[in-house]
DNA sequence: GAAAAGAATTGAGTTCGTTCATTTTTGAAG
DNA sequence: CTTCAAAAATGAACGAACTCAATTCTTTTC
């Protein structure tokens, strides 16, 4: 049976996110206070505290259900990948890229990433790392997938090369986000570029 | 000449830098607050913000310090580096990785690049960002080095792939800082396995 | 259904980074 | 040496994240 007690924190715990990812979205996550989310969530301030470790956690919180959604999307890509090495990875690496100023601006993906690396051991700051992991794993998956189908070299080091892929992707992101003047179309032609001699390793001849 | 306020200046930056220093080094960047420092610096803390944006500000001039004396260090290595790329590889990137936590430790890396992350604007985050594309353009003419010694493939793209191996050293650095129980050990082997087939790609044959 | 136990909420208080109006110091000009 | 303007230093005041002792609400027990 579903007590009150918990549909109530349930309930709170929504408006709570809810609120703040509002908020967050129109206004920034720096111009806005915690008061403003409570208030705005119809509940205290320590009680905001009792259900989020701190404000970073809340904004990784609502970083992370991005990104899980991002992680369903590629599944598809890994499913039936295009059979050129190059183009699978770029497709892959495209879903990742484009999702990501959908919901959140420069600034939140700024500042999402530099919590997760200041504050690792928050409860959503771990979600959003191990989340990341699985990003990673979704690259390796996909070069598995590819060398399954004897488009990639069977004598490749999947996981290894997988993580470059995915490092390198995600360094360039952080680029990408610090510096507002940066496009889509530079980050993805710097990417593709950079992809290109990792492709040319993996493709079978 | 040299006249008194600019005297007075230097050696007022040189404490700050010292007192702040020593300060992160042994209580943690957290732990110390602005007016210790300035305290310790023989300051008022208005006039510490004269000299520098703000407290993350300081800390990475001081983490720029360290990565300068890094890239120094490199220098040699790029001048006279082994004829086995993934030798060469292995040595660049184990003076970075080494020197790393000589001074600093690995929660005053997870909030220096947390800061360079967040706020890139600021003066000494942007003096960071640079030295970090001081680092990968050492890593690009360790390879173009290479390639005139007839070590490396003349035909690689050495800006793309030097980005690569650094884009994956640096955010494998960011794992090792963001787990605490890493070892050194582990980063240096993981970061070898991914370097292995890059290196093969790289070799001349 | 009353009462006790336990869980959760509350908001005033604390702490610390940052600002800015005022004061002090320095260098230049007469 | 005195005066003046510009530069720099100062620390009290401010704002916002976070805490915690007191209070209120749920659930359980008899």
């Amino acid at each position: 049976m579903t007590g009150l007690r918990e549909r109530q924190k349930a309930d709170r715990t929504r408006r709570i996110l809810e609120a703040a990812s509002r908020l967050f979205r129109d206004t920034g996550y720096g111009a806005i206070r915690i008061e403003d989310i409570a208030n705005a969530a119809e509940v205290s301030v320590g009680t905001l505290y009792n259900y989020f470790e701190n404000k970073g956690d809340l904004l990784l919180a609502i970083v992370s259900m991005e990104v899980e959604e991002v992680l369903e999307a590629g599944k598809a890509i890994v499913a039936d990948p295009p059979p050129d090495v190059g183009r699978a990875l770029a497709t892959l690496i495209g879903i990742y890229y484009d999702h990501s100023l959908y919901y959140l601006s420069k600034e939140t993906w700024r500042t999402a990433m530099a919590i997760s690396i200041e504050a690792p051991g928050t409860p959503f700051s771990a979600r959003y790392t191990e989340l990341d992991g699985m990003l990673a794993q979704q690259v390796c998956d996909l070069i598995v997938e590819l060398q399954r189908r004897g488009h990639v070299r069977g004598d490749i080091d999947a996981p290894a090369m997988g993580q470059v892929i995915f490092n390198n992707l995600n360094q360039m992101f952080i680029e990408f986000v610090k510096q507002d003047d940066m496009s889509f179309a530079h980050l993805h032609s710097a990417t593709a570029r950079q992809n290109a001699p990792l492709a040319d390793l993996l493709a079978a001849r």
